[in-house]
DNA sequence: GTTCTTAATGAACACTGTTCAATAACTTTC
DNA sequence: GAAAGTTATTGAACAGTGTTCATTAAGAAC
């Protein structure tokens, strides 16, 4: 066969993403295929390793629309943080919920590991420097005079300990015991409170 | 061909899974195989899938051995503690550098999902609940007066949290900017000394 | 010594991601 | 407008995957 020319790149590029992630609404990762996707987007497989370089690369692809979607996501819920719920609090909250409605597009952003040969993409990476930026203008905000360094170092600690909780609850791998309260919401709020209630206070 | 009998189901069982932890060692868990373990072990796929089930719960099988490992070295890595470095960041220490040694083992922990109609075996909940009550009676001897179940979402907490700065750290993920401290153990003590002061001082 | 049980197997099955020569539709040149 | 060049797309082939299953023969039971 040859050439068909009835979609540009950027749509093969959107159609082929959009569809990893509905499959992925309801399939986890590890039973995606590259042929399944081609097959459901009426094109072959090698055109889509021609157009993405490698089956990872268009999961690669995917995970850039869930990132951006998360960003949205985390960016709306500082406007809903009052005095009972603080910034952070109110961004953890939205993340956890987040992973809890897609968790399968959630997961499959720290699943994927590249060969060592393909680094990850500056795109993918700025994406995550806005994150990581949001949290640190919200831990500033607690803490008008805290070093830039701190903030940051903050910012990942947090960032690392609501992602482990999201995580292990979500594959219900802390088992927790009868009579402990056991509610992700609850362990990210003793993270935060306890973290921050000492680290807004230190020197 | 037919029955060799040379050896006992527990030698086969034995014989695959070191195969397995032995090409962890040098190679991610996602490029094993069933078949390339059975080659090198001189049996047939067939034979393991008769033996353990299936491919996963081979692999399931390996991560017991992991567990054992890990436990044994948590367990002595409390003696190390003294007055300035207190069990539970020795235990710590401990898992970050188990992690590090044994990235692939360590991260085939938490990677292998088991289908949903296959459930997590009681020996394997049994390993899981040793590694907790291991932090929960590090957390009484810091809080002697805690409720159980304190001790118990405290231990989940900070368990979650060392979990994700191991793993995002491992996988690169924290994207840590110039000039911050960077290092594992240094995030890990944060949160340790961070949660921990706050924690004590509750109520 | 004969029957019964069962560990082990090779072959087959339906997949997988990736490569690549062949193709035909577009684009450019004349 | 026709010829030449470019390139997106393809099907077929490749080497691999986990799993199933009838067939086999060694060991156990009688």
């Amino acid at each position: 066969m040859a050439r068909r020319n009835d979609h540009s790149p950027e749509e093969l590029t959107d159609m082929a993403t959009r569809r990893v992630l509905d499959c992925l609404e309801s399939t986890p990762a590890s039973e995606l295929s590259l042929r399944s996707i081609a097959r459901d987007i009426g094109y072959s497989p090698g055109t889509l390793i021609n157009h993405f370089g490698s089956f990872s690369l268009l999961l690669l692809a995917a995970n850039a629309r869930t990132l951006d979607d998360l960003y949205q996501t985390l960016h709306t819920a500082i406007h809903t943080a009052n005095e009972e719920k603080s910034g952070l609090k109110a961004i953890a909250s939205a993340y956890l919920a987040f992973a809890r409605q897609r968790p399968n597009a959630w997961r499959l952003l720290f699943e994927l590991r590249l060969a060592d040969d393909e680094p990850l993409p500056a795109w993918q990476e700025q994406r995550i420097a806005a994150l990581f930026t949001l949290l640190e203008q919200e831990l500033l905000k607690l803490k008008p005079n805290a070093r830039v360094q701190d903030c940051q170092q903050a910012a990942r600690v947090l960032w690392a300990g609501v992602q482990g909780i999201c995580q292990l609850t979500l594959e219900n791998k802390l088992f927790s015991p009868a009579g402990m309260a056991d509610d992700s919401e609850i362990l990210i709020n003793s993270l935060l409170t306890h973290y921050l209630t000492s680290w807004t206070e230190a020197e």
